[in-house]
RNA sequence: GCCCGGAUGGUGGAAUGGUAGACACGAGGGACUUAAAAUCCCUUGGCCAUUGCGGCCGUGCGGGUUCAAGUCCCGCUUCGGGCACCA
């Protein structure tokens, strides 16, 4: 009999996976696919710590489950090598961030591989290398030679829309581009080509624009708006100003709408989508013409409150709309050109920390084009440029942000909705009867009433009219912005664009891909040009100047699902073959983190893709599961102010204290070792202790999971006390997977021990008796419950049903091969290198993976009897055992008749008794 | 401010509207042992009763629906996440 020896069982199958390839998958058409895919880590420097396998071993298990289910599974994993932590290790050290990025990814693998994942190393990917990233570049480059057209809802090579002006300018076109452009096809023809190639920027789903950007000095670059929280970068904590700058983008809101539309094919959940429709922000409005007063200048606003046209008592321009300077009048002038002045030099950090109401009158006048009312034209910044029109019609009876504006400046507040109380607050919300419109004894354009009507019906009628007299159309706008798509940085894919004459031309696809250059610093140069600007002959062959941008974090990590499919693939991203195979992602499993960024980005990426013919689904990620974030528990000492003695926690109120953060490892169940606190740090060498019970009881927190809070715990450790096995099953034992909760190694045991006994069983050997009903009972109802719970990802249910199957089986003494040897099958997910183990030993010659996922049979798990809890008036009393087969009448005259039942009644009347078969029996007394 | 998600013993958590607290940790008691570890057995939501039977309360708070509510509905409290001048 030997001790369940998990390092010498774990090292020995890890190194039979290898040497039998064992993870190794390829394109089967005859066997169904399923692919499995984790986010792909950054690999920082601090290596993993026991939250980031969460994810990884749920998907593990999903995968080794899908394969003992017969289906061909691939399960990746690689690398977003690229990224700012090497780059600015890089500045600091004068070390290339390729050293220490290949450093960190040996260090991650290591410890990836303790863990005992399933993953098919040889498809690894890694963002920076150029047999990658050749692909992220090309897929740039096709961007650039591409249009989308909204007609037909997909990208167009440029030159269908080279054609369509030859033909007919900008007349029928409906495509995606940044400002709606006028010109005849004869007036396109007389272009020079550089005037051309600055109009087909207008179209490019990637294009060099110049834009408003988050520019973060002490990064030298540009950012994301997820990249930027409450005005400071994410990576680095640095201040965020407002900059404009040219800049490639990618035109990800011409996808908005299939964005949306995508969400409802998905299987992610309900807050994941909710996360992503708000981000893409889809609003159904109207635009209406204003006309200025006295002049033949006019105005478009965008409203999704069109009902309200009546109660329009005022008009506020962005400041940088193009309107502003224009309509301003001669005496307002001054004062407009000093606000303007005053709102370029805020950046987006103090508006947000300073919302204080400003704005100026422009002296001009709008006219109402219902009611023929002149009303008065503000500029505010309030309102943004970048949104609609970038000019509104305040409502301030009925907006909030109209009504402060309109409180601040004294302007007139006009309810247009019956009952609305505006003398404290606007009345915002989209019900209630609409009064006011026109105002009584006032007849509008076109005879126009929305009195009575409910604002739904208002909304509806008014949109109609609008419509229908040339007022205005019919509009869908979306917050979703563009992608910016430089940063000023070292660490990331070259752009494959040269410059000739000043206009960015795209390299040939031979010339693909374009490798970063080495550099001698990782700095800006002096005269302020990203690093790239310091590469020597950073030109094409015949001398044109290289882009000195680089590609953001996202580009990346965009398309790796499907580069996983055929990674060695030096002709295409990916054969047709092999993505008609794998198609998309079956089950995706990453934070939440990701929710507007790298799921927006891929989403649009992978459409742009199926445009082009090269992915074959709309979506790439079928099924998506958030895992929770594993959080620090802290543990604290309190020591006696002044003084080298520690106090216990039971203690500490007697004592003025500070509490000091201890190394979460030598804290054991709270109890702290203290031999390795003295030996910790040299000041606790000589400190004193005052105990409870003999022992120094340490206090906790949850806290984030950081070096400064000591509480970080290391996968590598648990493995090597514990075993991966029990890494594995402890991880999914703590909670169902999506919630976030603390690490909290209490309670391993408690799965260790659970292992230890099995082995223990196991080891005692295994008779070929036949197996008694009881037992198969055991089996089949935990087979059933296993099955159902992992289809559903409830891992934390599967353990304890593991440990109430094993709990059964050695009340009933079970040593019977019959009953293990499928246990051992279910167990193979969680606890692969012990099932492996087992399962050789049982005198298989291939892997337990080979083997299929036993099936239950629900003959096992009928009763002959069924356990009746009996209550009164919703109460339970007390159980009554009875046939399971018999009929309600019977369990009703069974149960009154009782002796128990009788002391319950105790006179009262039953008015009703419920019986619902095999599960309960209610009396209702009067 | 708006939109999501949560709140269950000392702890992590379980529970298709049907015996709340499965499973595990921790704690207490016992067996084995010279002793300890390991292992095994019992108890463990609170309060009252404890000589036995038992009784009352209990899933953040207040209402409601129902024979029956942790679960469904309405209104709060509170914690977490997302968005935030998006017209």
């Amino acid at each position: 009999m030997a001790d369940y020896n998990f390092k010498d069982i774990e090292t020995r199958w890890k190194q039979y996976w290898v040497d039998n390839k064992v993870y190794r998958v390829d394109v089967d058409e005859k066997r169904p696919k399923f692919y499995v895919l984790d986010m792909f880590p950054y690999p920082s420097g601090a290596g993993l710590h026991v939250g980031h396998p969460l994810g990884y071993i749920a998907s593990d298990i999903f995968a080794r489950y899908k394969r003992l289910k017969g289906f061909n599974v691939l399960h990746p994993m690689g690398y977003d090598a690229y990224g700012l932590p090497a780059e600015q290790y890089a500045i600091q050290t004068g070390q290339h961030p390729a050293i220490t990025t290949e450093k960190n990814i040996n260090r991650y693998r290591e410890q990836l591989d303790k863990i005992g994942f399933c993953f098919d190393w040889s498809r690894e990917v890694r963002t920076c290398d150029p047999k990658y990233y050749k692909w992220t570049q090309w897929a740039f480059k096709k961007m650039f030679e591409h249009y989308y057209d909204n007609n037909i809802q997909r990208a167009q090579p440029i030159s269908k829309l080279i054609e369509h002006f030859e033909v007919k300018g900008t007349q029928e076109l409906n495509v995606a581009c940044s400002e709606e452009l006028s010109f005849t096809s004869s007036e396109w023809k007389n272009k020079s080509d550089k005037e051309k190639q600055e109009t087909l920027m207008n179209y490019r789903i990637a294009y060099l624009g110049k834009t408003m950007v988050n520019w973060c000095p002490k990064l030298g670059t540009v950012l994301a708006n997820d990249e930027v929280v409450d005005g400071l970068s994410v990576r680095g904590g640095y201040p965020v100003e407002q900059k404009m700058m040219q800049q490639w983008c990618l035109r990800v809101s011409a996808y908005a709408q299939r964005l949306l539309d995508g969400l409802e094919t998905v299987d992610w959940t309900d807050s994941l989508k909710d996360t992503q429709r708000n981000w893409i922000g889809r609003s159904e409005g109207t635009e209406v013409e204003f006309k200025i007063k006295d002049s033949n200048e006019q105005f478009t606003i965008f409203t999704t409150r069109v009902d309200t046209l009546f109660g329009v008592t005022f008009m506020v321009l962005a400041p940088e709309s193009e309107y502003t300077l224009k309509v301003t009048t001669s005496d307002q002038r001054k004062a407009v050109e000093e606000y303007l002045e005053r709102t370029k030099k805020r950046t987006e950090r103090e508006r947000i920390a300073d919302r204080k109401v400003t704005g100026v009158f422009t002296g001009a006048y709008a006219v109402n084009p219902l009611t023929g009312d002149e009303i008065p034209i503000w500029v505010s910044d309030y309102v943004l440029a970048g949104y609609g029109t970038g000019a509104i019609m305040a409502v301030p009876a009925h907006d909030s942000r109209d009504y402060a504006f309109a409180k601040t400046f004294g302007l007139e507040i006009r309810p247009v909705i019956e009952g609305a109380d505006v003398s404290e607050q606007s009345y915002d919300a989209k019900e209630g009867i609409v009064c006011n419109s026109p105002m009584a004894g006032k007849s509008a354009f076109g005879g126009l009433v929305l009195n009575g009507l409910t604002v739904k019906e208002s909304i509806a009628t008014a949109k109609a009219f609008v419509k229908e007299h040339g007022l205005g159309r019919v509009k869908v706008n979306y917050r979703l912005r563009d992608a910016i798509f430089s940063r000023q940085r070292y660490w990331g894919e070259p752009f494959p664009v040269y410059y000739k004459d000043g206009m960015p031309q795209m390299l040939d696809d031979a010339k693909l891909p374009l490798l970063l250059p080495e550099i001698d610093q990782y700095k800006p140069t002096e005269s302020g040009e990203p690093p790239l600007g310091r590469a020597q002959n950073w030109t094409t062959e015949d001398g044109f100047p290289l882009e000195l941008c680089t590609m953001p974090g996202f580009a990346g990590s965009s398309a790796y699902y499907l580069r996983y499919m055929d990674p060695d693939n030096m002709d295409a991203i990916v054969s047709k073959r092999a993505n008609e195979y794998w198609k998309n992602v079956d089950l995706y499993v990453g934070g939440t983190e990701h929710a507007t960024g790298h799921l927006i980005y891929s989403r649009f990426w992978n459409k742009f893709l199926k445009d082009l013919g090269i992915s074959s689904t709309e979506e790439p990620f079928q099924k998506l599961i958030n895992q929770g974030m594993i959080q620090g528990r802290s543990n604290f000492v309190y020591r006696i102010k002044e003084t080298n003695t520690f106090v216990s926690l039971g203690l500490k109120d007697k004592y003025d204290v500070t509490p000091i953060h201890v190394d979460v490892n030598i804290v054991s169940n709270d109890i702290l070792n203290l031999e390795a606190f003295k030996a910790w740090r040299p000041e606790f060498n000589t400190a004193e202790f005052i105990l409870e019970d003999g022992k120094y009881v340490c206090g906790w927190a949850v806290e984030k999971m950081s070096k400064s809070m000591y509480n970080v715990v290391n996968p590598d450790m648990i493995v090597d006390k514990y075993g991966a096995d029990t890494l594995r099953m402890y991880e999914m034992f703590l909670g169902p997977i999506e919630l976030s909760k603390p690490w909290d190694t209490n309670g391993i045991d408690g799965v260790h021990r659970f292992l230890q006994k099995l082995w223990r069983t196991y080891d005692a050997g295994l008779t070929d008796e036949a197996a008694t009903p009881a037992e198969l009972k055991s089996l089949h109802s935990a087979i059933k419950k296993i099955s159902a719970d992992v289809e559903r990802f409830s891992f934390n249910t599967c353990i304890s049903q593991f440990m109430i199957l094993l709990n059964e089986l050695s009340a009933l003494k079970c040593q019977k091969r019959a009953i293990f040897e499928p246990v051992i099958v279910l167990l193979t997910p969680f606890a692969p290198h012990i099932a492996e183990e087992m399962w050789h030993g049982l005198g298989y010659k291939t892997t337990v993976l080979d083997a299929k996922w036993p099936e239950y049979n629900d003959q096992y798990l009928v009763d002959t009897s069924v356990k009746y809890p009996v209550s009164f008036n919703g109460k339970t009393r007390f159980t009554v055992e009875l046939p399971a087969d018999m009929t309600p009448a019977e369990v009703e005259k069974v149960v009154m008749s009782s002796e128990q039942t009788a002391k319950y009644l105790d006179g009262k009347t039953v008015k009703k008794v419920i019986v619902v078969p095999k599960k309960i029996v209610n009396v209702v007394l009067g």
